[in-house]
DNA sequence: GACCGGTACCTTGACGCTCTAGGTACGGCA
DNA sequence: TGCCGTACCTAGAGCGTCAAGGTACCGGTC
């Protein structure tokens, strides 16, 4: 829908929310992103793909190939221990975000 | 304090939001958002002026020249009615966004 | 009289993430 | 045959932030 962008540095934060429910492929991902925000949030395959990269070479995240239900290939991602941490870490400092802006806008 | 990292996009929306109390000159802007944030938020000087620029051409905001009590030539910020416009708009934005993620955090 | 810290502005370059816009491959359906 | 959906991937550009510098002036301290 309003396809609005991300702001940089949220997507490593939902993508590794979405993983701690359970391993899951990239298309996947963004499938349950949309869905779960009623299409508030778009999940661009350019951002995606690049960004479980980057998390695969950080170790949050491991991949390991499979097929799907309708026989596709597809590699499924699944959080590490230290994927975990980071999940922790950046939950703390989004609320700690968006509580600092909330103090500049609150007293509209 | 922490430091963290803005999110990308969202000096604009505090910014504009602390010229809707006022014009400011830029050093006081930063001082007046770490204040308001209890040192949650750190204004990089590196960040501001560069952010102040884009606004001031995107016509959001003007500049004055004029002086500090403190005998400093200070440049004064005010909001356009565009700019005003485009507080409201970043500020909706903003709200769509956080409630998107909130519903991807929320069911922790 | 030299030095330091605070005010106040500015710039350059690198960095990092997201997006646009492509591409491949395969299966099912009309 | 052609199209749509699934599912992966990549190159390049764009853009905002940051790190690290710089200038200038003032007041206070040693």
């Amino acid at each position: 829908m309003a396809t609005a962008p991300l702001l940089q540095g949220t997507l490593d934060l939902l993508v590794l929310k979405t993983l701690s429910w359970g391993p899951r492929h990239g298309y996947a991902i963004a499938r349950w992103l949309e869905d779960t925000t009623d299409d508030a949030l778009q999940i661009e395959e350019g951002s995606l793909y690049p960004a479980l990269y980057r998390m695969e070479r950080r170790g949050w995240i491991e991949a390991e190939w499979g097929t799907s239900e309708l026989g596709k290939r597809i590699k499924i991602y699944a959080l590490t221990p230290q994927g975990r941490a980071q999940l922790r870490a950046e939950t703390a400092r989004w609320a700690h975000f968006t509580t600092a802006v909330a103090k500049v806008l609150g007293p509209a």
